[in-house]
RNA sequence: CGGGAUGUGGCGCAGCUUGGUAGCGCACCCGCUUUGGGAGCGGGGGGCCGCCGGUUCAAAUCCGGCCAUCCCGACCA
């Protein structure tokens, strides 16, 4: 095939949009793919719509591989599915809510599990009929707070999501892998830099969870990475290696202090190092903060109290104590709090008096038995010095809530965590019986008993895969597309308005297409300057240049990621570009 | 929802302090010249200056209110 651009739909831009910060956006934008037509909404042009088109196919092959079924729901939906799952309600202000005429309510599905569930049993009753996994590529909305990034965080995007239905839980897992292989192959294709990290912390289960990050400064999601190992994990899911345990016997007992005007860390360690004469010196990582939180169960009305012991060098991060909790909420102890517990004396909390009044007590994992800490003496100005686990106090259970830091040891015990930005590409979810149970989704088992189904639910943001393609393929001069996402295998500039240097080039455009590459033709009246500007913006990997060679029987090649530029006789040219294409 | 910024032809911007017939670059149209790195000259088309109200003989410009968009944060299967 072949487009001119003398009649492509396309006006490309010499400046960058005033509006647009990341580099695929920008690019975008000026090379003519996307228009935004409203926050969070974009068009695609015919550029733009080629690559989108060019993604969902590697998607589609690499599912239909699989062995997954497409099928297509409505992007326009009732509600009662999602009132009976109670996300109606759960999704608050993220999803678009609409009434029909007679004033029943709709929504834009934001994702599918509920459609998915109910369409297979619908359709299948036997036991024999399992397992089964299928997929959409389906517009999805959200009403996101702040659509951000071009179409890296849109309202409509365009989304690849699957189901896995199964009988029990091996067959679960199996499907899982099966997706996760796949979605290695599917970000392997598009030449992507990526890493699969561990979405929920150990304690809720394992794998049960991994996001797919493609590498990015631009990324909004942090995670982190080893040194020493491909180790890598989100924030909320690193698990701290516990030191090992140490000998009780060997510890000089416990001593309260009077300690006078310490109600910080800071203060404290001040305090120890210059008015007591302990004959050692004191560190924040030597003390041990507790921290007082609140926490109620889904549906609780009631508040209970939680108290974590952490070293007093490292903050609670909110994001790790919720995901450790989750499903409950938590919120920090207020000081009304404080006043309806009179035993909490802020400031010189200790295990003590969380132990004697029965606040569940939980530990970050480096408070192993036999290490010894400073912490409050529930007395205020009182702090207690040596106090040991396990021999003084005995915590109730251990708790990932302390932050993580650049330098902290590899869960592996290879190498230290560095920090690292990531966009989120695909997401694997053994999402288990919820939506089953929801909707009664049973199998009539060989004993005539209802066999439960078990699903995993699957994600691929296949448009904003074209944005990370691109934020991860470009230079100063414009995007450089890896050849299965191209919108063209070539780019062919016409380089001169000389009648034969034209009559070639367009010789050479029809042998290309006879020889089954697609062909963008710059048949422009424009100057040489513009059309090689405009093809390095646009980023066909490989450009053909016909002119001045030609009647010398050359033409140039040059490769747009590397800028190298080889003549090659007009004569093999085609057979050239067809190896290099089908390479 | 908090903080910051910005709204002037399709795009990028100036003009606003000090009110007086809306301007520049890119893009677009016509003509001539030009053609290997975003050509030159000449001629042209296109704007309810975000919206509403106020002040004034007169408002893009001053005042008040509203709306919208972008960026940072909170939020984000």
């Amino acid at each position: 095939m072949i487009t001119r651009m003398s009649s492509l739909f396309l006006r490309t831009l010499r400046e960058d949009p005033a509006d647009a910060e990341v580099p695929s956006h920008r690019l975008l934008v000026r090379a003519g793919y996307v228009r935004r037509v409203a926050p969070g909404g974009f068009s695609w042009l015919p550029l733009g719509l080629r690559v989108l088109r060019n993604i969902e196919r590697v998607v589609r092959e690499e599912m239909d591989a699989m062995g997954a079924q497409e099928i297509q729901f409505p992007a326009l939906l009732p509600r009662e599915p999602y009132e009976a799952t109670n996300r109606w309600t759960e999704y608050g202000p993220n999803i678009f809510r609409l009434k029909d005429r007679k004033g029943a309510d709709y929504l834009l599905g934001p994702t599918h599990e509920e459609l998915f569930a109910l369409t297979v049993k619908g359709e299948y009753n036997s036991y024999k009929d399992y397992p089964v996994s299928l997929y959409q590529i389906q517009t999805k909305y959200r009403d996101e707070a702040r659509p951000r990034a071009g179409i890296l965080r849109g309202r409509e995007f365009l989304m690849k999501d699957s189901y896995s239905f199964d009988l029990d839980d091996e067959g679960l897992v199996r499907s899982y892998h099966a997706h996760r292989d796949t979605y290695i192959r599917i970000f392997d294709r598009l030449g992507l830099k990526y890493v699969i990290v561990s979405a929920m912390s150990g304690a809720m289960g394992g794998s049960a969870s991994e996001e797919f990050l493609a590498e990015a400064e631009t990324g909004e999601d942090t995670y982190v990475r080893s040194t020493g190992s491909d180790y890598a994990a989100n924030v909320e899911a690193v698990i701290t290696p516990a030191p090992p345990e140490q000998s009780i016997a060997d510890k000089p007992d416990a001593q309260v202090h009077h300690t006078p005007g310490t109600p910080t860390i800071a203060s404290l360690v001040d305090f120890l190092n210059t008015k007591t004469e302990l004959g050692r010196t004191f560190t924040a990582a030597d003390t041990l903060k507790n921290v007082l939180l609140k926490m109620r169960q889904p549906g609780a009305t009631e508040w209970t109290l939680l108290a974590v012991g952490l070293p007093g060098d490292r903050e609670v991060d909110m994001k790790r104590l919720e995901a450790a909790l989750e499903p409950a909420e938590v919120a920090l102890l207020e000081d009304a709090d404080f006043a309806a517990n009179s035993f909490l004396v802020k400031g010189y909390i200790g295990p003590g008096a969380l132990t004697a009044n029965g606040v569940r007590y939980l530990v970050d994992p480096r408070i192993v038995r036999g290490t010894a800490w400073v912490t409050g003496a529930d007395k205020a100005d009182h702090h207690v010095v040596d106090l040991v686990c396990g021999r003084d106090f005995t915590p109730d259970g251990t708790i990932e809530a302390a932050e993580v830091r650049e330098g902290d040891p590899a869960p592996d015990g290879k190498g230290t965590l560095v920090a690292a930005r990531g966009i989120e590409i695909g997401h694997v979810f053994q999402l288990g019986r919820k939506y089953a149970d929801v909707f009664g989704l049973d199998a009539l088992g060989p004993d005539g008993k209802p066999i439960r189904i078990t699903m995993g639910s699957y994600g691929v943001g296949v448009s904003r895969l074209v944005a990370v393609v691109a934020e991860q393929s470009y230079d100063e001069s414009g995007l450089i597309w890896p050849r299965v996402v191209s919108p063209y295998d070539i780019h062919v500039v016409i380089a001169g308005k000389d009648e034969t240097v034209r009559a070639g080039a367009e010789k050479l455009a029809a042998d290309l297409d006879g020889a089954g590459l697609s062909v963008l033709l710059d048949d422009r009246t424009s100057s040489p300057g513009v059309k090689f500007a405009d093809a390095e913006l646009v980023g066909v990997p490989t450009i053909l240049v016909v002119g001045r060679g030609l009647a010398n029987g050359v033409v140039e090649v040059k490769d747009r990621a590397t800028n190298e530029r080889t003549e090659v006789p007009v004569a093999d040219v085609v057979n050239h570009l067809v190896a290099l294409v089908r390479g």
